[in-house]
DNA sequence: CGATTTTGACCGGCGC
DNA sequence: GCGCCGGTCAAAATCG
């Protein structure tokens, strides 16, 4: 089912594809060399500048001038192609997405049918498993909300339910526990917590396993926390070794025995910046405002589990990839590390920082525009494994913010489109060394938009 | 008065 | 076994 569908009429390519397009037109070009090889030439040029006649000179000088506008406007071809192929995939890539949890969302109903899933739940907490987190892919998933709900509420749009893959298991515990039933079984998943609260129970037995995957969202903001269209309580706020700014605990309190969880922290490099953590998947329906960035971090958290999946393949998986382009991916990184595996959004980079993206000083927090950013993750992260990802899929992730953006908030049009513009026009920038190693100390989800020192985010915090 | 935040204590995992 | 550290709990304080 993936990729089922190319657009039709379009021309479709995979990025690999088009990335193969330009090292073969590179390639044509160098093998043409002897005709036309415009930086050969500009190199005999000043060769020749060196030594030699201005008649000559002249001559080179005109031969690069055409040489330069045959670039430029070969240039602004490969451009155009470039973004119609950036939208037909990240299309692509929302249908492939939707599919997938489609699916997922079968086999979960499939195995509450079968019944011994949820029986089997209640003891995985019981046992949990480090490697559990992995497991996740196996049935491929994404659905636990989709199991969940499925036995309670059939049908619940399966896409407002945003579910992250590693949570699965737990997601259909607590929905058990939500409906009152088994708390005996929830007695054996917390193997410490004495309380007697069946709601502390509750979320506790879940904790653990639900653990798995993680997103992270670094955007620049002043605001103690971007507004994500969920309701969070604070519950705890520590001081994280590295980061003189402490680390804010929520938990989504939309819904009784949310299990979804976020951390908050700013960057101990560049204040302006917030890393946001999402950890968990909603147990209930969200609002169109969360939707968007329910989906998003549900999107990331399947294309990090898938990348697990495909490492088992023996496919490289897309974490790997990342870690080897340490600024290549300015806009989302994937970090496998043992404890959670996590993906890392960084709407913070970007040519010049944003400054509209910032939140206003009277508003404690602002509008998410980064809201459906993260459905970019997915597809550019899987897009990525075994091609190089550069000005693409910054690209290709831009101009999805941007989408999203705007349908959460005009106000960021221009700001995005300001973006926007900067990156398809001018080359992706240096790839800058930044400072704050994005410890994942830091975290603030932001807005997405400023541009910021990329590989700072690369740092998740696995952990 | 209920909801939320604050904040110190507690717990478990991990490395030494 | 011990200490460090991240994460969570829960009582007290604060807010609306």
């Amino acid at each position: 089912m993936e990729k089922k569908h190319a657009p039709s009429g379009l021309p479709f390519f995979h990025s690999d594809d088009f990335l193969r397009r330009s090292s073969d037109r590179t390639l044509d070009d160098d093998d043409s060399s002897d005709h036309v090889k415009p930086h050969i030439k500009e190199m005999d040029f000043f060769s020749t500048n060196k030594g030699a006649s201005s008649s000559s000179f002249d001559v080179n000088i005109s031969v690069v001038k055409i040489e330069l506008e045959r670039l430029h406007e070969e240039n602004r071809r490969l451009r155009s192609t470039l973004d119609q192929i950036t939208r037909n995939y990240n299309e692509l890539q929302g249908q492939l997405f939707m599919v997938v949890q489609k699916q997922a969302l079968a086999n979960s109903n499939q195995q509450l049918k079968d019944g011994g899933v949820l029986n089997g739940m209640s003891n995985p907490i019981t046992d949990p498993r480090p490697s559990a987190a992995f497991d996740v892919n196996e049935p491929s998933a994404s659905d636990d909300k989709g199991q969940e709900f499925s036995a309670s509420s059939p049908a619940s749009n399966p896409m407002e339910v945003v579910s992250m893959e590693g949570d699965r298991r737990m997601v259909q515990i607590q929905g058990k526990h939500d409906e009152g039933n088994d708390q005996t079984s929830q007695s054996c998943g917390s193997p410490k917590s004495p309380t007697a609260d069946p709601s502390k129970k509750e979320e506790q037995v879940s904790e653990v396993p639900f653990r798995k995957a993680r997103v992270s969202v670094r955007a620049r903001s002043e605001a103690p926390t971007i507004n994500d269209g969920c309701q969070w309580r604070k519950y705890g706020q520590k001081m994280a070794k590295g980061n003189p700014c402490p680390r804010a605990y929520y938990r989504c309190t939309m819904a009784v025995g949310c299990p979804v969880r976020k951390q908050v922290q700013r960057c101990a490099e560049d204040k302006s910046i917030l890393i946001t953590t999402y950890e968990g998947s909603h147990n209930h329906p969200l609002p169109p405002a969360a939707t968007a960035m329910a989906k998003t971090t549900s999107a990331a958290a399947a294309m990090l589990l898938s990348g697990s999946t495909t490492s088992k393949d023996g496919v490289l998986p897309s974490s790997a990839y990342f870690h080897s382009l340490p600024y290549a991916s300015t806009m989302a990184t994937l970090s496998s590390s043992p404890p959670f595996p996590t993906i890392t959004l960084d709407l913070t980079q970007g040519p010049n920082p944003v400054p509209y993206i910032r939140t206003p000083p009277p508003a404690p927090t602002f509008p998410l525009p980064f809201q459906g950013y993260p459905m970019l993750a997915p597809s550019r992260l899987s897009a990525l494994p075994g091609m190089q990802m550069g000005q693409q899929q910054r690209t290709a992730s831009m101009m999805e913010t941007v989408t999203a953006a705007i349908a959460s908030d005009p106000n960021f049009t221009t700001a995005l489109a300001a973006a926007i513009s900067t990156i398809m026009g001018a080359p992706p920038p240096p790839p800058m060394p930044s400072n704050n190693g994005g410890n994942s100390s830091n975290g603030v989800p932001g807005l997405p938009g400023s541009p910021q020192l990329p590989q700072s985010c690369t740092t998740f915090s696995t952990n």
